[in-house]
RNA sequence: GCACCCGUAGCUCAGUGGAUAGAGCAGCGGUUUUCUAAACCGUUGGCCCCAGGUUCGAAUCCUGGCGGGUGCACCA
């Protein structure tokens, strides 16, 4: 079925001279009430025609007549206003999602390519960090989209798991007097206790710096002690790391880090000297990059040992290798853009096309209050920082307090405590653009009012509500779901009230709002488009009681409609579409 | 010094080439016998950092400033 743009642009097309696809993609959403559905700017027309935009709009108001759905053309302001009859206009959105379901607003503009995505990767040892959430949610929610618009998507943590701070911990094991006994049932708190000890003894002791390094090359040799010790803690790490992913509802495809990609290093290293890019410098193999006025790439330091950026050019030679990728973005912090131009610069050196393929997404930081009331960076490296599942457990028992006020009978609060703390965190640093640097406060973020997870989460409760109110009139325990069944007695001229026309406006626009995901590759637009589509629920439902009123087969219909659209849309930005609260 | 990013209402932010620049919070005033008031409605509040340029049209694109954040050789 053809949309309404494009309907339209094959009415004006032989009006206006131009391709009926340039026409639709030219066509524009008014953003005022009165405007119409659709328009059509006559502005760029005025040259060739020589004539004023406000001409050219009356006269092909004249020319066109309205047919079909479409009810009214009128100019207004050099624009062509295209009024679309709101009856039909409800019909085709709301068929359309209750014909599709859960794949409303998916589209096949992948085409089956295959986009890697490579998020979260936080270090082994350490527990994920405050600051770690973002990157994290902003992969899984572009993992989501990208799937959702016909994507392959290879979801990859790569874990920081290789590098001196690896050495550290073998050294501070054995310095504690720790044996292989005491990995049963070690804790990742333990683990990241013994790194803090490192740090402190090595104040005292500067030795201890050398013995790590020492430590960490001979892990990186095969010393078969340390690399049992190092797969240990990477356990301990993993399993911990599983239980806070569970939380949020993340996954990954893989779990190949750092350490992974050690086996490479000779044949990366080679390849990079036979191509003649690896020079010494002071003791060490580089790339000079002075050519191409950046800081030259450390390949491997003077005592041999390799380095992060190393194994990023074998990760990225192995994953075109081996999932034959289209695209491969990186979602990590924009303090690291140089890192990623370097990158670029070398695979692009290697004489790699595909480097252009390669893609970093930044993020900017979030910066938490201090207590000298300025704004700061949630720091993991100096120590100070919050804990991811500390933030967590510190939403879960506030919104707690608020669920045994509003909601004492639900059931099994805690984990709805949770998963209301969870929306909240993530909706406060999801709606944002992904490159601003968002100012994180405590109030603000757990908010209940406004534009806050809670509020769009509670849109999704009320409808979901209203269905299963509906369900129990007739002692039914499952609730309604009429957009699952017939569209037969549906009389979709029954949505008159303004209320119920904004929403099913803002329904129709979930493929859009996903192409423009896409485009920024940000979930942002996905944030607000669900702030759209609660704030729409919530005004719709202040006016339009459903259960028991002369329009209740169709206001149900909506109410599901709508329903579905939004737990798309939280489940796209990782806000828990939850069913009561 | 160089590089990346940000600058929109008192505060936190949407809007990123189209019409009269929008939300939330804060302030003021209303709404509940009714499906979750964690809600709704009204109202106050703008040289969209500055200066040039491109364009029929710029908060949006380009150039140059100013202000702020972050990064730049042996950590990841």
């Amino acid at each position: 079925m053809k949309t309404y743009k494009e309907e339209i642009a094959e009415l004006l097309a032989p009006h206006v001279g131009l391709p009926a696809s340039e026409i639709r993609d030219a066509l524009t959403l008014p953003q005022h009430d009165g405007h119409g559905h659709f328009s059509f700017p006559c502005f760029p027309l005025a040259k060739r025609l020589r004539k004023a935009p406000p001409v050219i709009a009356q006269e092909l108001a004249t020319a066109i007549p309205a047919q079909g759905e479409i009810e009214k053309i009128e100019p207004l302001n050099g624009y062509l206003n295209f009024f679309i009859n709101e009856s039909d206009f409800a019909r085709r959105t709301l068929s359309l999602i209750a014909a599709q379901g859960a794949n409303y607003g998916a589209t096949d503009r992948g085409n089956g390519k295959t986009v890697v995505i490579d998020y979260s990767s936080p270090n082994m040892g350490k527990e994920l960090a405050f600051h770690h959430l973002r990157g994290t949610m902003i992969g899984n929610s572009l993992s989501r989209l990208y799937r959702h618009a016909g994507f392959q998507v290879v979801r990859i943590n790569h874990l920081g798991d290789w590098g001196t701070s690896y050495g550290k911990l073998i050294v501070m094991f054995l310095r504690e007097g720790l044996r292989e006994s005491d990995l049963e049932g070690m804790s990742i708190e333990r683990l990241n206790a013994l790194y803090k000890a490192f740090e402190n003894a090595a104040r005292e002791d500067a030795t201890l710096e050398d013995q790590a390094r020492e430590t960490f090359q001979q892990l990186e040799a095969g010393h078969a002690r340390y690399q049992g010790l190092w797969a240990a803690f990477r356990d301990i790490t993993l399993h911990e790391l599983q239980r806070i992913y569970g939380f949020l509802n993340v996954q990954f495809d893989h779990y190949t880090g750092e350490a992974f990609f050690v086996a490479h290093m000779p044949k990366t290293l080679a390849e990079l000297e036979s191509k003649g890019l690896m020079t010494r410098s002071q003791g060490a193999d580089i790339v000079d990059l002075t050519a191409h006025n950046m800081p030259p790439v450390l390949l491997r330091k003077s005592d041999g040992a390799t380095l992060y950026i190393t194994r990023d050019i074998a990760a990225a030679v192995y994953r075109k290798e081996n999932y034959a990728f289209d695209r491969c973005l990186y979602i990590v912090d924009n303090g690291q853009s140089l890192h990623f131009q370097q990158l670029n610069k070398v695979l692009e050196l290697m004489g790699y096309a595909w480097h252009k393929e390669v893609e970093h997404v930044p993020f900017g930081l979030v910066l938490i209050k201090g207590e000298d009331g300025g704004w700061e960076k949630g720091k993991t490296r100096s120590g100070q920082s919050s804990l991811l599942k500390d933030v967590i457990t510190a939403a879960q028992e506030k919104i707690l307090g608020i669920i045994n006020e509003k909601n004492p009978d639900a059931k099994d609060k805690e984990t709805l405590a949770r998963q209301i703390g969870v929306g909240a965190l993530v909706f406060s640093e999801l709606k944002n653009r992904r490159l601003n640097d968002i100012r994180f406060e405590w109030d603000k973020a757990l908010s209940f009012e406004g534009d806050s997870g809670p509020y769009v989460q509670n849109a999704h409760v009320r409808l979901c509500s209203i269905l299963r109110k509906s369900a129990e009139r007739f002692g039914k325990s499952e609730p309604d779901h009429p957009a699952a069944g017939s569209l037969d007695g549906i009389d979709f001229g029954k949505f008159p009230e303004p209320q119920a026309q904004t929403l099913i406006r803002s329904l129709s626009l979930f493929a859009d709002r996903i192409r423009n995901a896409i485009d920024a590759n940000d979930p942002c637009p996905i944030a607000q488009y669900a702030l759209e589509i609660a704030e729409g629920t919530h005004s719709f439902l202040h006016v339009c009681r459903a259960l028991g009123s002369a329009e209740e087969k169709e206001r149900l219909f909506l109410v599901d409609c709508a329903r579905i659209v939004l737990g798309q849309a939280l489940a796209m930005i990782g806000v828990p579409p939850i069913e009561s609260m």
